[in-house]
DNA sequence: CACTAAATTTGGCATTTACCCAAATTTTTG
DNA sequence: CAAAAATTTGGGTAAATGCCAAATTTAGTG
């Protein structure tokens, strides 16, 4: 019952490149510093710091300068709904033939721009799997929304 | 035999709207004019213009300046690539509760991040099927490319 | 505790994609 | 042929990404 309480997402909110920070710092669980985000995601810090603020100032994560970033309760659902589509549509793409690196890695390229509509349709469709190529899998607001009906 | 004169491509050499233009030019077939492919894609004309410069300038396009454009013989064996890949996507789409339009409007958002070796496996996994939700889906070279195993 | 090293942030720039507007230029047409 | 229609040019804008150099802050160490 903390899916109600944001305002509707298309899930095309973010661009490609802050949906890959928000999903790392959603695996990082807890507080990550500039530079760990930008190891991981291979990109100098000066960048980071700056991606990191505009998330930030769109109201997905607290920045505290100099000392990192954490997500707020907004960015934790939004981040949420960013892991589970693309291990939904990864573990459908393995369904036609490519492994689960190949799917990964995919899905990685083009993720960003499937709806949330889209990723709840195939996720029912495929009985709200549990487990991915990547992870398992969490329903939170999938399930919400059908019973919604 | 005409797939094999052309380089390697892995679809992803066009950006989302270029994609959009050499869709729009083959299914027009013939020469198009610059007015058509701005009203059709909902762009001002200018527009039109440079992008095709562009399109012409990496070969998949003639330009006859104030006369129109027309696909050279890779443009068309690319842009027979980018229709394929985009009615198997949609046509995969339709398989998991989306329909014919939700399906074609989603993978039009995402389908030029979707590389050629996923679509071909998809294709193949999916039998080659000879028709989508978006039209008949040709199978020039997927279907090559497998016997040459 | 001062000082240096490491981490972060700022400011400045560059590139790619996409688009629009106004002003030429070319083609068409009455 | 002259006005109208179509196209192209030139000049700009905005968003997304990312790098570098310089400044700032934090941390680690005698």
């Amino acid at each position: 019952m903390n899916e109600q309480i944001y305002p509707e997402f298309t899930g095309l909110e973010l661009s490609p490149r802050k949906v890959d920070y928000l999903k790392f710092i959603l695996e990082k669980g807890s507080t990550v510093k500039t530079t760990e985000i930008s190891s991981g995601l291979q990109v100098d810090p000066s960048t980071t710091t700056k991606t990191l603020n505009e998330l930030a100032n769109a109201g997905y994560l607290n920045h505290i300068p100099y000392r990192g970033v954490d997500l707020t309760e907004m960015g934790e659902a939004y981040a949420q709904f960013l892991v589970r589509r693309h291990r939904i549509l990864s573990l459908l793409l393995t369904h036609y033939g490519l492994s689960s690196e190949e799917a990964c890695s995919e899905v990685s390229r083009f993720e960003a721009f499937v709806s949330r509509d889209a990723v709840d349709k195939i996720c029912s469709s495929m009985g709200h799997p549990m487990f991915g190529v990547c992870g398992e899998i969490s329903h939170g607001k999938c399930l919400h929304e059908e019973s919604h009906h």
